[in-house]
DNA sequence: CTAGTAACTTGCAAAATGCAAGTAACAAAC
DNA sequence: GTTTGTTACTTGCATTTTGCAAGTTACTAG
């Protein structure tokens, strides 16, 4: 009966997800966690260079829509590891997609890591599980 | 030699094939003609409303690159037909994965063409050939 | 107490978005 | 032949988002 959720612009699944990632930078952020990068630090650092404003509200949107989560690795002073949820991971798909097309059509990109190798996958995530947790 | 490409923010594929597609709206009109859309008043009419400045704008981007072309289909007043090119059609992918991400994880979304259904797969792009130049 | 570093936050200027209204070219009605 | 209607845009402008730079907080090292 309640199938009335509010949707932004309507219930189309592409309109729903582009609500949520479908901007420059959300998708580079995901990307960045797949391939193991974990502190704000580590993030900032890519060469897109997102502006660290953008890269805290990404963190902050990205984290209320479940799609990655905070863990605290150290207490004094706090620093949070990012990590993609299952939710999160499961977007690899949609990067694998677009890494495709844009190495098919547009000619000189590449997929970090390689640097000019057709051959090389893309690594896979790789999330290094380095118990982020001791709150309890 | 002259790996030398000028991008915006990176050699990334992702980086790139967002800046041509990253944003609310590029997407959905690449969705509403892999549907069989063809002209401004069909694509304006979509549930998500895009305003139509912006519809204006991103047909002129996507058709400066190389992802949909509008050709004539009637002379006075001119009126043109819009169509995916073989560059857009591939964008496909994209859709297709971003399509099963909101599904999976997005409670409530539908796939445009059904309902609830959660057995019918997407319809496929079905451009009917309408034989555009009847000029005479 | 001064320097350095990681992780954010804040202050704007510039750009993108979105709503509404306006314009242009024509067909049909009157 | 002037008004009405339709399609395809264009323009104006307020709001929102982006991006650059600088500032702040919480520490460690010296």
């Amino acid at each position: 009966m309640n199938t009335r959720e509010k949707f932004a612009r309507s219930a189309c699944a592409v309109a729903n997800t582009l609500d949520l990632v479908g901007d420059k930078w959300s998708l580079l952020v995901v990307r960045d966690l797949l391939y193991g990068k974990r502190t704000y630090g580590e993030l900032a650092a890519s060469p897109e260079h997102i502006p660290t404003n953008i890269l805290a509200e990404r963190l902050k949107r990205l984290e209320a829509a479940g799609i990655i989560s905070a863990a605290a690795y150290q207490e004094r002073p706090v620093r949070y590891a990012y990590t993609l949820t299952k939710k999160g991971r499961a977007l690899g798909d949609v990067l694998l997609a677009l890494v495709r097309w844009g190495r098919e059509n547009i000619p000189g990109t590449v997929v970090l890591g390689e640097t000019a190798a057709p051959d090389a996958a893309p690594p896979r995530a790789a999330v290094r599980r380095r118990r982020p947790g001791t709150t309890g």
